[in-house]
DNA sequence: CTCCCGATAT
DNA sequence: ATATCAGGAG
């Protein structure tokens, strides 16, 4: 029988708070000033800019709402827009036809149930058509100082990377993060995770090599 | 589960 | 050519 090659996992590091701690603190060191990247003046630019990052990087939803920021400016001005130009403006992004409908119709609902004025809770927020859980907690944390953890594409990896929940499914992984992150970190912990997930734990190549979370993530120790 | 979908890196 | 990008709805 071969001898066993020591592959170190989860329950061989340190678990639990212990290892979390860990990672937060070399996350902070990495990038203390990590805020939203997209780029908004008021909480109805940030719900329009984070329907827009559906699927599409961060960079890019940028460059398009400069000009749409510049063109409509109240929830008012969305909800009367013309489909087919707001469309033309949005396609940049992908999935433009989805989200030029979502943008109007959910600025049709701010303007008539909300009079004009984005929502500042989840259940209200999660109503408006185009806006999931992930959108909501994104304006819920960045416009509202509301904490929230959002499960997006990165988050959501480097979670499962690092062995911190077994949970891919987003809500199920939001609420094991909200258990072993302190609350107050929420809304930082997710962009601090995102940061990272750009820069050197991404999708099609993760530097491992480069990373200084390399001894606390399961995912970088098998492969050491 | 599938569909929506353009732009870029590999 | 294929995978991926701050997802959401049916």
């Amino acid at each position: 029988m071969e001898p066993k090659k020591f592959k170190p996992t989860t329950q061989q590091m340190e678990d639990g708070p212990e290892r979390l701690n860990k990672i937060m603190v070399e996350l902070e060191k990495l990038y203390p000033d990590a805020k939203c990247a997209l780029v908004y003046k008021n909480p109805l630019e940030l719900m329009i800019a984070t329907i827009l990052s559906a699927q599409c990087t961060d960079v890019r939803v940028n460059i398009v709402t400069k000009d749409l920021f510049k063109k409509y400016h109240k929830a008012k001005d969305f909800a009367e827009v013309e489909i087919g130009e707001l469309e033309e403006m949005v396609k940049p992004t992908g999935f433009y036809r989805n989200k030029a409908k979502n943008i109007k119709a959910a600025c049709i609902v701010i303007q008539e149930k909300y009079k004009g004025k984005v929502p500042g809770t989840l259940e209200e927020l999660v109503e408006l058509p185009g806006v999931g859980r992930k959108t909501a907690n994104v304006v819920l944390g960045n416009a509202f100082d509301v904490p929230g953890i959002t499960t997006d594409t990165h988050v959501i990896r480097l979670s499962r990377l690092m062995g911190l929940s077994s949970n891919t499914d987003p809500v199920r992984l939001e609420y094991d993060l909200m258990d072993i992150v302190p609350q107050k970190q929420w809304t930082k912990f997710s962009h601090m995770m995102i940061y990272h997930g750009r820069n050197i734990c991404n999708a099609r190549k993760p530097d491992c090599d480069n990373c200084s979370l390399r001894k606390h993530c399961s995912f970088g120790l098998e492969t050491e």
